[in-house]
DNA sequence: TCAAATGTTTGATC
DNA sequence: GGATCAAACATTTG
């Protein structure tokens, strides 16, 4: 569910009702989401307080007034404070205001306590939204990746997923195979341009609801309405009316105009 | 019944 | 070491 966009439009609205809280009890009941053990990761969380609420990637970071809970959505995970538990509920959070559920229906999220950063943070590329354009072109030279798999990759760059990967690579014109070491300087620059810009945009409208996707209120995002190749398939290019094409690049599904996005 | 789905990891292979 | 690819994880939906 979540890229960049979703993951931002849910921690702005958490961290001014989620800092200073404190967390007096935790249960979760998947083992594949809590992998640190469900009994254990409850034990340590439970009378931490909320210190901070902040977005890396595309994952959540909590930090406690002792260690740092980290949550990463996956593709079906959602937090909702003060929700109705579903089937679906992994875990529950209880907090001396109110009540926060995560929600997760393929259990690809993760749930986890650590000390410090974790790791898997710690590795992250530099973030889509916030990249300088010097930076982002030498990472685009230092790699002979398809752009697609270079954008996809967490380690490189963290942030964007299947859905702005596409949107991004649409809007500058770019085609999704292009070797990241070939694009020029101008190129990677309309590159660069379109990226912050689909995001900024897509934050602005609170995210794209496809199929999952909901904010900490269960509200929906409204940037669906303006994809112009994700999920658009055989539909007419809204620049020059040629049939979408999806193809599959990083064993992603792919959307792109064959016109506009020469090879 | 088959394919696809907003993501990541792991292992094999070149 | 890089990069690609397939498979796996688990479940729903068209």
């Amino acid at each position: 569910m979540p890229e960049l966009p979703e993951v931002e439009t849910i921690v702005r609205s958490l961290a001014p009702r989620l800092t200073g809280r404190r967390i007096l009890s935790a249960i979760f009941s998947s083992k594949l989401v809590t992998r640190g053990g469900l009994k254990k990761v409850a034990a340590r969380l439970a009378g931490k307080t909320i210190l901070s609420l902040k977005r890396h990637g595309k994952h959540i970071v909590f930090q406690l007034d002792s260690g740092v809970l980290t949550i990463h959505l996956g593709m079906t995970g959602k937090l909702l404070l003060d929700g109705a538990a579903t089937p679906y509920t992994r875990g529950i959070f209880r907090l001396d205001r109110s009540t926060l559920l995560y929600d997760d229906v393929r259990q690809f999220g993760r749930i986890d306590f650590s000390e410090q950063l974790p790791e898997r943070v710690e590795r992250l590329g530099p973030d889509a939204l916030v990249i300088e354009f010097d930076q982002f072109y030498a990472l685009l030279k230092a790699r002979k990746a398809r752009i697609k798999s270079l954008l996809l990759n967490q380690s490189v760059l963290s942030g964007m997923g299947n859905i702005y990967t596409d949107e991004a690579l649409f809007r500058a014109r770019i085609h999704p195979t292009t070797n990241s070491g070939r694009l020029g300087r101008v190129r990677a620059q309309n590159l660069h341009r379109a990226m912050v810009e689909v995001l900024t945009i897509a934050i602005a409208s609170k995210g794209s609801s496809i199929s999952d996707y909901v904010d900490a209120d269960g509200a929906s995002g409204s940037f669906q309405l303006q994809h112009l190749v994700y999920g658009r398939a055989d539909q007419p290019c809204s620049k020059c009316g040629t049939p979408i094409r999806r193809i599959v690049v990083a064993q992603r599904g792919t959307h792109y105009c064959p016109r506009c996005q020469r090879a």
